[in-house]
RNA sequence: AGGACCAUAGCUCAGUUGGUUAGAGCGCCACGUUGACAUCGUGGAGGUCGGCGGUUCAAAUCCGCCUGGUCCUACCA
């Protein structure tokens, strides 16, 4: 083995061999237990959210896998429709200087298709740096054949369910991408605007109660005055409770627009008359509903001002009788050129009273930045309301579990208040609305043309035209749990693997895909889609920043495995911005935090560090310092099996059951680390069940560095180098090196996939698990089981005392400034028969450990020569000093442990003395109140004898 | 406006059902290269657990209020 731990080297040659051996397929044998990928895009690229994401799953499914499970973990892609098509449009934009409008619609889908082909292997060899042991023989992608086919089946089925219908509605309008999108694809942003109060002018000669000829109202978007149908007040309002039912002449168009009472007129805000947009905002286009207004759209799909307006009524009806002209000197004009004319125009007509700034929101395409545009358009829905009884009863009863649980009331609250689901997008790449039309305009949904031909009985010469949208990206990933498992074929595969056993997912898609997965799951299969969510949180920056392109903070995956020079590293984050003038501060930023680069940490290293932030739900802060430090942990595990392999490989390491050599006798330390093996095991596992992935990762730091490195390796040093040593106390520690190493690496390896291995292939054959010409890996090796009979608590407490007595010794060296390496006399005294059978059992490991030359007992405590001292319960230990002694400094060091110990002691006196506390707390914590108040008083009295006689020098 | 979550060492975080001398890693200080590891070892310094009040024999932990931060939902005509 190489002296120092080298990822790189390891990493790439085992998951090969893991992909070739075909170790990631289910075993077939055993209760099974699944995970499906959240689908990543199929053009993306891995991000410090999904390396997170895919640690958690692979730990889970190793782990279980090890446990003997029948593990299938689903693996795939997503379309993700806006997304790629807006990749490919601009690709193609700058390439070949066309709009996908230049290719057509066919010619544009072949290009996605190419660049997919081209650019889709991407991730999943990210995917595969990272150890994730998905199954990729059973790889689906939300476009294949067969998944269109189920996306089809449950369109046709909802709609044949009157679950889907279709219909013209305001919907989110996306002027750039010229697409509906779904509320949660909107992105409100706080901004400075203003707020203008216009005059409208009454009608009919009629006045207000103060005797004005006009009514005051304010927006934020006076061009959408054009498109005004009414002005509302409220039906309390005595101001203008004579005016309802009266009119006002909209300014610059010169329709009359009657006025009617509605709660949603606030009597409280600007004069309370507010004018009302139903084809333009939310808000009035349920007034619209409630008082019969027409809808009035004035806007083109860019967002431009039309020629002649479009009247509907609220089911979509054409209204011819409404007079569609506007004003010529608006048409064409962009919705904010419109603005600035129209508030001129009424300021030259006297009719703008007033303009404020105000704070307010206002609606962004997450995907195309452009302001959203409330749009009347003719879009398909999802009724949800009868999908989400079920979805949220399932979470009530405990079908479905979230982790940690506080999510569910997220959920809860998002289920009760569903809006329909628009589905439609105005896109080419998705999967094409199974929706014919003839010439009339009548809809017909089926499978296919020839199914719809047949269902209505349609003759052959009547044409059929496609619907030209394709659906929500979502409503195909809603059905990725059994999609992928081959519905709607029967397949023994949906029968054994669904629902899965647990989705693992960011709280950022609980809406968008965990909640919509819910309601078609349990529509179509009639079960859950999983048993459990585990909800983690956001993967941030070092300064607990959103990792974003344009902040420049983002954090390659691949570049904490193999390591970046800066200048790369700076070139990475100041390339392709959109806003070029940060780069000059992103590169300062840059050059502060990452000096030297960022250095090759492995991937196992990589894991250990989410694992060990990986807290219940919260989002987490990632900490290159803990990176290192766990890069560390691995070279430290590396180390100390070289240490073991130098010892063992060809020497006895009684790996038969019988011995191979003869007899095994165990040391107290052998009992020891093998009796903590066994908590650590119970730990591990628990935490694991808890999805406690940092208590899990902790206590196997711990029991490695801490106890089997920092003592158990120490303690075998006496038995392998002290020649006296029986052969059959070597090989009992021989055996116990080896056998707790790689019950370690079992323990390890689901968390730290690659050097769990590695190692392993070397430590197992002493272990006497036979590898068979290097076929069997670790990965299908049992999860180690902790055996109750295998706790020795009177070894630990042996254990413990020999520690304790060391750490004195340490101690007193530090304080007393005595060189490490120095070899000492140590005299012990005051101790029970149980300390002096102790130190005899052994005085070896004590002599090596504390580096003594001589340890002797003092049978009168009063014969003590001048030392320095430190307590191990009753018994004292001490190194004489006579000449070292620097006198006023000890006197010093003295009075401050004296002190100590007096505080503490005040402390438990004060407690003690408490009547109450004697009475009321149970006898148990009273006790040990007692017994800490005997060991302070032992520890101050032995400090004052000490004082005393240094004083007296 | 409503709701959720968070506040513990310089930094990143643990701390089950109230009872610990409040922990870990990194960083810091001192000392140390003879045989697994300087990506290391040994020892140490560093916290009135955001503030105030309450419940209790006992509060980092339970309750209330306040402050600061993050996020979600809604509203802003």
């Amino acid at each position: 083995m190489d002296k120092t731990y080298q990822p790189e080297q390891i990493e790439s040659r085992w998951y090969q061999r893991w992909e070739t051996d075909n170790r990631f397929a289910p075993s077939g044998e055993g209760e099974p237990y699944s995970i499906m990928i959240p689908p990543p895009n199929v053009t993306g690229s891995l991000h410090m959210g999904h390396a997170f994401q895919v640690t958690i799953m692979d730990t889970l499914i190793r782990w279980r896998r090890m446990q003997g499970r029948n593990t299938l973990w689903q693996v795939g892609a997503d379309h993700a429709g806006i997304a790629t098509q807006m990749l490919v449009e601009r690709k193609i934009a700058a390439e070949e200087g066309k709009t996908r409008f230049d290719l057509g619609r066919d010619a544009f889908i072949d290009k996605v298709w190419e660049w997919k082909q081209e650019s889709g292997g991407h991730i999943t060899r990210q995917l595969r740096r990272m150890g994730a042991s998905v199954d990729w023989s059973r790889e689906r992608f939300t476009m294949d054949d067969g998944f269109y086919q189920a996306v089809q089946e449950v369109f046709v089925q909802l709609f044949d369910d009157d679950l889907i219908y279709r219909g013209k509605r305001l919907v989110n309008w996306d002027p750039t991408l010229h697409t509906a999108i779904s509320d949660l694809e909107v992105e409100n942003r706080d901004q400075q605007g203003q707020f203008w109060h216009f005059r409208y002018p009454l009608a009919d000669g009629v006045t207000t109660d103060a005797g004005l000829d006009h009514l005051v109202v304010a927006t934020t978007r006076p061009e959408t005055l054009l498109g005004d149908s009414g002005v509302a007040v409220n039906p309390e309002d005595p101001r203008y409770a004579s005016l309802v039912g009266k009119f006002v002449t909209l300014p610059l168009v010169g329709r009359r627009i009657p006025i009617v009472a509605d709660e949603h007129a606030d009597m409280d805000k600007g004069s309370g008359c507010v004018k009302v947009t139903p084809a333009h905002d939310f808000n009035d286009y349920e007034v619209g509903r409630r008082q019969t207004l027409p809808l009035i759209n004035v806007f083109t799909q860019d967002a431009r001002i039309l020629e002649r307006a479009e009247a509907y009524d609220i089911q979509g009806r054409a209204l011819p009788d409404i007079d569609p002209t506007l004003p010529a000197k608006y048409a064409g004009l962009d919705r904010f050129e419109a603005r600035q004319q129209l508030v001129a125009d009424m300021d030259a007509a006297g009719l703008l009273e007033q303009v404020e700034t105000v704070n307010n929101t206002l609606p962004y395409g997450d995907r195309s930045g452009d302001v959203i545009e409330p749009l009347l358009t003719d879009q398909w829905f999802v009724a949800v309301e009868k999908l989400a009884r079920p979805a949220i009863e399932a979470v009530e009863n405990g079908d479905i579990q979230f982790v940690p649980k506080n999510y569910e009331n997220m959920y809860f609250a998002w289920m009760r208040d569903l809006q329909d689901w628009c589905i439609s997008r105005q896109l080419w790449w998705g999967h094409r609305i199974p929706a014919w039309y003839d010439e009339a305009g009548n809809v017909y949904v089926a499978r296919s043309e020839a199914e719809a031909r047949d269902k209505h009985g349609l003759a052959a010469d009547v044409t059929l035209t496609q619907d030209d949208d394709v659906l929500d990206t979502w409503f195909s990933s809603g059905l990725w749990t059994f999609g992928t498992l081959g519905w709607p074929e029967k397949t023994p595969e949906l029968d054994t693997f669904h629902p899965s056993s647990v989705l693992v997912t960011g709280f950022d898609i609980i809406f968008f895909w965990v909640a919509r997965m819910i309601m078609l799951t349990l529509k179509f299969r009639d079960e859950v889609p999983f048993k459990q969510v585990y909800v983690h949180g956001l993967v941030r920056d070092g300064q607990g920043q959103k990792m974003s392109k344009s902040k420049g903070n983002v954090l390659d995956p691949i570049d904490l495995i193999d390591g970046i020079a800066l200048e790369d590293l700076v070139d990475k984050r100041t390339g392709s911005l959109m806003q070029p003038q940060k780069a000059k501060a992103i590169a300062k930023a840059t050059r502060d935090e990452f000096a030297g680069g960022i250095e090759a940490h492995g991937t196992d290293a990589l894991r250990f560090t989410f694992l060990s932030q990986a807290t219940t739900g919260r989002d987490i802060k990632f900490d290159m310092g803990r990176l290192d430090g766990y890069r560390n942990f691995c070279n430290k595990l590396w180390n100390a099996s070289r240490y073991v392999l130098m010892n063992a490989e060809g020497e006895d390491c009684g790996a038969s059951p019988e011995g191979q050599g003869g007899e095994i006798e165990l040391s107290l330390a052998d009992r020891w680390i093998v009796s903590r093996l066994q908590q650590t095991e119970a730990q591990v596992t628990r935490a694991m069940e808890e999805f406690r992935f940092d208590h899990a990762s902790q206590a196997l730091y711990d029991f490695v560095w801490n106890e089997y490195c920092d003592w158990y390796l120490e303690l075998s040093k006496p038995v392998m180098w002290d020649d006296e040593a029986s052969p059959a106390a070597k090989r009992g520690t021989r055996r116990t090196l080896v056998r707790v190493l790689e019950a370690i690496l079992r323990l390890a390896h689901p968390m730290m996939p690659f050097i769990s291995e590695e190692i392993w292939q070397r430590v197992a054959p002493l272990a006497g698990k036979a590898t068979g010409e290097g076929s069997e890996s670790i990965m299908n090796q049992p999860w180690p089981l902790a055996e109750e009979a295998k706790v020795d608590a009177a070894a630990t407490r042996d254990i413990e005392w020999v520690k304790d007595v060391i750490v004195a010794v340490r101690n007193i060296r530090a304080e007393m400034n005595l060189a490490p390496g120095k070899p000492l006399d140590v005299l012990l005294t005051k101790g029970s028969p149980g300390d002096r059978e102790r130190l005899e059992a052994n005085r070896p490991f004590v002599a090596k450990l504390a580096k003594l030359e001589r340890i002797e007992w003092l049978e009168d405590p009063e014969q003590a020569p001048l030392s320095a001292t430190q307590l191990v319960g009753e018994m004292e230990v001490l190194v004489p000093m006579a000449d070292l002694i620097d006198k006023d400094a000890e006197l010093a060091r003295l009075a401050k442990e004296i002190d100590k110990q007096d505080r503490l002691i005040g402390g438990i006196e004060k407690k003690l003395g408490n009547e109450s506390f004697v009475a009321k707390a149970p006898e148990a914590v009273v006790e040990k109140e007692r017994g800490k108040l005997a060991d302070f008083h032992a520890a101050r009295t032995l400090l004052v004898e000490q004082r005393d006689k240094i004083a007296a020098l």
